[in-house]
DNA sequence: TACAACCTTCGAGCTGCTGTAAGGTCAACA
DNA sequence: TGTTGACCTTACAGCAGCTCGAAGGTTGTA
């Protein structure tokens, strides 16, 4: 199968195949005689296997990783197991940044009485005023919402 | 005040505010006679608003068109909390995406019992199986917590 | 005078691709 | 046979938002 079927079977771009190839993710395939690139179901599964990582938040060092780990025979799976923690942990960290950010934002938006000109603006004035060090209107805010 | 006790009252680098000023971000600073940047608290001020709206996830592109409008007094405040309902909109999926990745990887965390060789180990297989296409651990687990 | 700790500009590098240019290949059709 | 059009190849530039390094100038202190 060529380049252009195997992105389609497996949803990328013909591009990202060839730049997983370049970063050692996927194996170097057989070349017809035009110099084409030859894919099989193992190479599907390969790529089907980075871009499943990649949908999981790792990057590509860590699923570098992972892959060697795979041939590896040696080593238990703690180290895999690990690796995973790590990504658990990101995660988490990463929504409840998202969950305080989305609380400022709300805030943020509620400082707002549209049709007003943006000299006036509570929301830019909120921006302004946090900039200055002060308590501003967001913070405001959302010290009343956790104080009730 | 120059570069680096700007950025020490500000909490970010030297090179952020440079490249900060050359994106249009920061006015141009008046220069001592040896070619320092010379700052005043206008500045920081500044400075302190470019990097409150990027910790609330805005893109530079987004905090100088924030900038202009604070400028430009004859447009309503309506594009700003617009542009805040958007940046709330985007939050929302970014949690809900980092759920689905959390329950994933959780499930996919329950799926090693450590101290086997990584050939056994079970978050690979899952992880090989998923690329295969097959319904892997991980879809198990996690189908069954939904079923319950 | 020497030294450390600053400052300057310029340019490269990071991640994970995407897009473009310039060219080769292949199958189908007139 | 020639000519489309859809594919393929490599190589390189570009995106965001910085960070780091080189090579050099300045400033304050011992």
């Amino acid at each position: 199968m060529l380049i252009g079927e195997l992105a389609k079977q497996a949803g990328c771009e013909t591009g990202t195949i060839r730049y997983y190839e370049q970063e050692g993710l996927l194996e170097k395939t057989a070349r017809s005689e035009s110099g084409y690139r030859r894919y099989t179901a193992r190479h599907l599964g390969q790529l089907n296997f980075v871009l499943h990582c990649r949908s999981l938040g790792m990057t590509l060092t860590e699923i570098r990783a992972l892959k060697d780990l795979q041939t590896d025979t040696t080593t238990s799976c703690a180290g895999i197991s690990a690796m995973i923690d790590l990504q658990i942990e990101r995660i988490h960290r990463q929504i409840e940044t998202m969950h305080a950010l989305e609380a400022q934002l709300t805030a943020l938006r509620d400082c707002c009485r549209e049709n007003v000109p943006a000299s006036e603006c509570g929301i830019l004035k909120s921006l302004l005023d946090a900039a200055e060090g002060g308590e501003s209107a967001i913070e405001r805010k959302a010290g009343e919402k956790k104080r009730r």
